[in-house]
Order: C-alpha cells, then sequence, then structure tokens
DNA sequence: CGAAACCCCGACTATTATACTCCGAAATGC
DNA sequence: GCATTTCGGAGTATAATAGTCGGGGTTTCG
C-alpha cells in the first residue's frame, strides 16, 4: 500500500517543472542533480511523463524539459494515473470478472468507495498549488 | 498502491469467522478450502492473526479458529493494520525525518490528509457489517 | 497409551515487482 | 561536426511478496 519510488520520483519532476518560469525549460540531469535521483532512472520517468503528455521533451542541445500542461489543471491525479496506472486498491475492482467472489463479496464496495474518495481528493490537487505552497515554505 | 494478497486472504479469513454462528469454531483448512487459499500459507497468516489478538486458535482435536474479537467493534482497519502494519501511503509519513524534503515538501500533507481518510473510512466498516452484507447477498 | 486432528514456529525457496543501469541512436543548436 | 540532450529498449540487481516444508506441540478420543 506504498506509493512507489517511480511515482515518487514522477511527481518530483513535476513539481520543479510547475516551479519553472513560464516557458522556461531544465534538463532531467538538473532535476536530478537538484532532487538527488539516479538519472538513468529518472530520464525514464521523464519520458514516460512525456509519452503520456504531461511533460514536453525536447532533444538537442539548448532542449530539456517543461509542463506538458497548465499546471493549474495538471492534478495529482493525473500524475499518478500516469506513473503508477488506475487507482485500484484491490486486484477485483480492475478485474470484477477474475474473482470468483465479485457477485457478492461486500469489501468490492468498500474498495470501491474508497478509490473514488481518493481519486476525488487527488483530483482537488494541482500542480500549481503544490508548486506555490513549496515556494511560500522555502521562502518563509 | 495495491492491498497484498496477504491482506486480502486475511480478510476472508476473518470475513468468515465473522460468519459463523456465535461460539463455534471453524479449522484453517476448511477456510482455505472454501476460500481456495493455499493452506500453508493461511496457517501463517491465521498465526499472525492471532498474535495481533484478532483471532483465537486452539490446537488439537475439535480445535480451530474463532475471532478473537467482538465482531461489531472488529474493523477493516484493525485487519489491514495487523496484516500490513500502519496506513502509509508514502515513505516520508512514516519515517519524516528520512527526507530531507520533509520541511518544505507540500506533498507530505496531502499524503497525511489521504491516510487519515482512509484511516477513517476503514474503521467505520466492521466485520460484523460485512458478514450480514454477504449472508445478505449470497441469500437473496 | 496411541492415533488423529489441530495449531506453532522458523527456515527455506520461488516468483514477481521494483529500481535501477547501459548503450547505441537520433535530434538540435552552435 | 561536435557537444548536448532526449529516445528506446534490453539487461541486471535487489527487495518484497508469496508460498513451501518439516519438525514439534497440544488436545481429544478411544
Amino acid at each position: 500500500m506504498q506509493l512507489s519510488r517511480r511515482a515518487d520520483y514522477g511527481i518530483r519532476l513535476l513539481l520543479e517543472l510547475s516551479m519553472l518560469p513560464e516557458g522556461s525549460r531544465t534538463s532531467t540531469e538538473e532535476i536530478a542533480n537538484k532532487q538527488r535521483i539516479p538519472i538513468t532512472f529518472l530520464s525514464k520517468i521523464a519520458r514516460q511523463l512525456a509519452q503520456a503528455g504531461l511533460v514536453r521533451a525536447y532533444p538537442g542541445l539548448g532542449g530539456g524539459l517543461e509542463l506538458g500542461r497548465d499546471p493549474r489543471s495538471l492534478t495529482m491525479l493525473d500524475a499518478i494515473q500516469a506513473l503508477e496506472g488506475p487507482i485500484a486498491i484491490a486486484r477485483c475492482t480492475l478485474h470484477p470478472h477474475e474473482c470468483p467472489r465479485s457477485a457478492f463479496c461486500p469489501m468490492h464496495q468498500v474498495w470501491k468507495k474508497m478509490e473514488a474518495q481518493m481519486v476525488d481528493e487527488l483530483s482537488r490537487i494541482t500542480f500549481d498549488q503544490l508548486a506555490q505552497a513549496e515556494t511560500r515554505a522555502i521562502a518563509g
């Protein structure tokens, strides 16, 4: 029941990009150094986020990464779904047909409800908010 | 972000016990057969639940398992904590001192809030409720 | 007493998921 | 053409999960 490092790193990458001045870029390496993340791993994660459209990547000299979407509408839910796939506490909510108990299992609804709550909560949190909170926390 | 099989099996074991008529017992093997769970694994899980006090185990002929607590006050939270440890989405909420970002990291609060919601939700769900729901679902 | 039906315990193994690493290739800008 | 940067995929290492095994102990019953 824990977030993977992949997700942790990916979120930190997105947060770094969100804190960048509008229109500017950084390289994967810079973020890796700043956040103490193995660069080869982070670059793989960056690619994954690029494929999901959350990040735009430019190869070549002067290239780098920038946010692929407006940080005011980019949510934690988007990030986690791109990095870890759908929010699913139990296998049975994703693949109900694979569980012989699904017809009458009372846990099914429990998980469903919790997942819905998580989705709801995560979708309220934007990277713009996070970036501002972090900026304030560092400044203050 | 998924519940382990261990937790899944353990919950099913507790649910089986909760559906038993007051004061009666079953063996680990019966539950394993009914729920299609490898018996050696389930017996290990049963021990764990016994050590946590959620289950009482009696060796010997006519022995077996019974619930260690009143199903009306035994919650899903108790079960998951006994089976998987504390609810912690991110490492940093459990061990904030290990994270150099903890002082200013805006995600910390996000995770804390979500964890609190999960704890709250899970602690509302008792095995008595679940057992009744399943009984109804099978009967109906 | 002895057998059968139970659980206890720890060590061991297998499998899978995670967390990386590596390297050649392609794009870009000077 | 060279430095910088991402791309893509294959490969490896480590750790967590899932499960097995064998010996030992209790309890009940005949």
